[in-house]
DNA sequence: GCCATTTGACCGTC
DNA sequence: GACGGTCAAATGGC
């Protein structure tokens, strides 16, 4: 049809933009590691802004266009657990738990949540992944239950629950392993997601003990007690840096869009450049109990956001009307 | 004192 | 037995 060519036609217009401007922009924040004049702030600022609205644009059009195939082809392998419903917790094995000692206890209590856990492992409902360069602040917030050293991996992986999972029961977890290309500058994560959101909390998610959330996940993925490096430490100073929670919730555009991270009035001095962002955070393909993978309708990953349940509803709303939903975003203060 | 993180241990799967 | 994922006591920061 020739309204679809034509809506691949500006896709790839839009996107030829969005290179466009990332490519701009290093020099321009290269340059903003001096005073900068105000017309550099400017640019900054419409460069920013620019940014994200295309990115936003792309994402709106790429769900239009192809809701059943993954958008590119440089797609992280996902990791394809097989879920399915957690079921409640049998009663009387909690009954049967008789306490002798502390340890034991703690071993009976072990044993019991450790079944459970497994249990609702097995069949939760669904899994992603994503590679950024900032695995924090993806909209949630989290609590790190956890840190292993993978076989076969330079660092190690951190494990994340929600931090809302006693409050509202979220099952929804996630485990950020730094990539072992140790010279990339920025590091990359491998940051895989499970389960949905089930607390609806997103839009709490950059007040109050967030920050030594997002700041220990910081640290948990970077290996800081390890080998700090310019990056991560510039990362780690930008965490006191609380911005408002935006008012538009969109999926999170973190490791494309820096502003995101270090609005443009903030970006710490004195470290390296944190362009070009990664283009590769992918959504690589939740899996249903049917072992069918749910298409990245939901996800754009050309426009590098990973689609979760706790931004459908606010993506659905982009869809009814992209071209508002553009306005607001364009016209938004960050 | 409260809360989040750390860390060693445990469990199920392969 | 190795491995990945999770738990919860211990610890530290506020």
């Amino acid at each position: 049809m020739a309204f679809v060519a034509d809506r691949e036609a500006a896709v790839r217009e839009v996107a030829q933009v969005y290179e466009l401007i990332k490519l701009q922009q290093p020099p321009l924040l290269l340059h903003s590691q001096q005073p900068q004049p105000s017309t550099t702030q400017l640019a900054q600022s419409l460069l920013s802004k620019a940014l994200r609205t295309l990115n936003v644009a792309l994402s709106v059009m790429k769900q239009q266009q192809q809701p059943a195939a993954p958008v590119t082809p440089t797609s992280v392998k996902a990791e394809p657990h097989q879920f399915s419903p957690p079921s409640p917790a049998s009663a009387d094995s909690q009954a049967a738990i008789v306490p002798s000692t502390a340890a034991s206890k703690r071993r009976q209590k072990k044993k019991k949540v450790s079944s459970v856990a497994m249990e609702g492992k097995k069949k939760t409902s669904s899994s992603w992944a994503t590679v950024t360069a900032v695995p924090y602040d993806d909209g949630y917030e989290w609590r790190k239950y956890g840190e292993k050293k993978i076989n076969g991996t330079f660092f190690t992986r951190s494990y994340f629950r929600c931090t809302y999972k006693d409050d509202a029961g979220c099952q929804a977890t996630k485990h950020v392993q730094q990539m072992d290309n140790i010279s990339d500058d920025p590091p990359m994560f491998h940051v895989t997601y499970n389960n949905d959101h089930t607390c609806n909390t997103s839009a709490k998610a950059n007040t109050g003990r967030s920050s030594s959330n997002l700041a220990a996940l910081l640290a948990g993925c970077c290996n800081m007690k390890q080998e700090p490096t310019g990056h991560a430490a510039a990362v780690a100073a930008a965490m006191n840096m609380k911005q408002e929670p935006p008012p538009l919730l969109l999926p999170p555009l973190v490791d494309l869009q820096p502003s995101a991270c270090f609005p443009h009035e903030q970006i710490p001095q004195c470290q390296e450049p944190l362009f070009p962002v990664s283009m590769e955070q992918q959504f690589c393909g939740a899996f249903r109990d049917d072992d069918s993978e749910i298409p990245s309708a939901t996800g754009s990953c050309i426009s590098g956001e990973t689609s979760w349940d706790g931004y459908s509803g606010d993506m659905a709303a982009a869809e009814d009307d992209p071209l508002h939903d553009l306005e607001r975003f364009l016209f938004m203060d960050y």
